[in-house]
DNA sequence: CGACTTCATGGTACCGATACCACCGGGTAT
DNA sequence: ATACCCGGTGGTATCGGTACCATGAAGTCG
């Protein structure tokens, strides 16, 4: 404070309840082992004075920071605030605090932030990429926590992965444009160096390339962070200027897919007639009610919630990968 | 660890190097106040077992945390992550870290997490609401860290506040759709009870009712956390219904926007020719290559960094409320 | 009724870092 | 030459809780 007031202190608690501060932490960790009419007085010191427990001090003592630290690739696509919500509302539940912290998708941030986040001894850590450096493996493997790694899932795993086959929900969405007719499909990526999980989905696309006309690949640049609509108009702009009979652009992801969409409306292209275009994610506006994209669904709110359980559950076995899938949703775009 | 190895202490990595940890202290914290040869002594020893500071240890002895708590509204919707980068470089630079939760536009659930925060000692508190409950207010009084509010400029702030007038906001993009010749303009709201800013922005529009044909405001309930383009959709349909001859629509947020002006798409409506539609915030899919969508503008970036710049400045004057503004973008739909 | 258990509570050591002060050796000022 | 300063280093106390063990009182059982 501003005016050399310090914190109150269990002490200070513990000395207007007229208890020792060894009751005062009971009463506020496991009041069931405290008399009732010892927490009522405890009770009323603590509001009282307006104290609220130090968990840096609990933490050290007890050697349990109740701390789980997450580091996503980012925040300003919404894709992980589903997952992030789930694992919050799980953790808290089992009284442990979500430790946020965005990698912008860079190896090298991501390899920092590890360190720091190791700084306050979370509990478990969880990722949202799964390309690290040599530097972050060794400190994931020192730490001796658990780890979990989500969106994805890499063979073998850090610890552990929740997730689901990038590769085959890139060749399954291909699928769904071949089934509907389409031979001439192109992809729309993304040049993120390090995203190896739109590299995933690119390849699921090749693997089914045999089956098409031609192998038709575009990637775009995002600047830093963020790859927006913008650039799926780019990249469609791209793709037909190539490749003008194109019948159908498959997305990496839907922000991508949007721009597209967006960008053929204003060509005058008949989607789905014309042109199909599918999405990946299935974000707010991909729903019938906005942009009714063709896309592919994560249920990222599960992600997050398994995640949550099987930190929970401690003794998190290692090299174990859940697979919780995903669904093409056809809509009107395809 | 699962097999009772612990975390590398400081007193490790002294006998290590064969120092003093007080030595090892500085060679992590002040480099410059230890010899080079020292240093590297220690550096090595560090590497080598892989040493990470421990904060929390840190934090109590030193009685600076190094943290920051942000209480964000939502991260569903991306409003915020803009200020949320912002805020974090701004003090990673500072050597401060930031530590992030979701009230879900929940004064209760905020309350909850000041408290948790508060546990974890920050050096100040970012929140993105203005509506906190009495006992979280005294909690925030007490805590005697400085406190900010953003996205709004509450009169009088909890201690200080860096946004813009949401009121104006609310009132300047209702002004552009009557100087653009428009006299039957509706708003379409959110039933979000506690959201004060989208209440203000409201008024805003009231506030220049006296230009309009009639007052008309609608306002869609959404279900818990998410406020969707389907609701926008269901919105715009219940003024269509009963003002069937509006002109303009107001959106409360561009996600509202983006769900009413893909309906109006649907219902062969002509925008903007017959229908004018507006949104608030500027998100990535109001952009030109997107719906281009016309909305007010909000430098979320700028508000997070600014906040992060008077953190790291200690001595926040109490009272201060600094206007970042915004702007109004004409684009395609008005 | 005595031995044993259970419950509520307190004392003391300790978690792993940093603050504070002390110390040492060598250079500079007087 | 003595006093003083200063960069580099270490010892010890301390931060605010919790673990662990001990204590005393009340209840249980044969």
């Amino acid at each position: 404070m501003a005016d050399g007031r310090k914190w109150v202190t269990m002490g200070d608690v513990a000395a207007r309840a007229g208890v020792g501060k060894i009751t005062v932490s009971r009463a506020l960790r496991t009041p069931s082992k405290v008399s009732p009419a010892t927490l009522r007085k405890v009770q009323a010191a603590v509001d009282e004075l307006g104290y609220v427990l130090d968990e840096t001090a609990g933490a050290l003592s007890s050697q349990r920071s109740r701390v789980v630290g997450a580091l996503v690739s980012t925040l300003e696509e919404p894709v992980f605030a589903a997952t992030i919500r789930g694992l919050t509302e799980g953790l808290g539940a089992g009284g442990l605090q979500l430790m946020l912290a965005t990698t912008q998708y860079d190896p090298e941030t991501e390899a920092s932030l590890i360190s720091t986040m190791l700084g306050r001894r979370p509990e478990a850590l969880v990722l949202t990429s799964d390309r690290h450096t040599p530097a972050a493996h060794a400190l994931l493997e020192r730490a001796g926590i658990p780890v979990l790694e989500l969106w994805g899932l890499p063979n073998p795993p850090v610890h552990a992965a929740v997730g689901f086959f990038n590769r085959e929900a890139g060749a399954a969405i291909t699928r769904h444009m071949i089934e509907t007719g389409r031979r001439r499909v192109a992809f729309l990526g993304l040049n993120r160096e390090h995203d190896t999980r739109a590299q995933l989905r690119r390849q699921g696309y090749v693997d089914l390339c045999g089956q098409l006309a031609e192998e038709r690949i575009v990637a775009v640049t995002p600047r830093p962070g963020v790859a927006g609509p913008d650039l799926g108009a780019q990249g469609l702009g791209v793709i037909l200027q190539r490749w003008p009979d194109t019948e159908a652009v498959v997305c990496v992801s839907d922000m991508l897919a949007s721009g597209a969409l967006c960008e053929a409306w204003r060509r005058g292209l008949d989607v789905p007639g014309q042109l199909a275009i599918s999405g990946f994610g299935d974000f707010d506006m991909a729903s019938p009610a906005a942009l009714a994209l063709t896309t592919v669904h994560i249920d990222g709110l599960a992600i997050g919630r398994r995640a949550a359980e099987l930190i929970l559950a401690g003794e998190l076995p290692k090299g174990l990968r859940e697979n919780l899938g995903f669904t093409v949703v056809r809509r009107a775009t395809s």
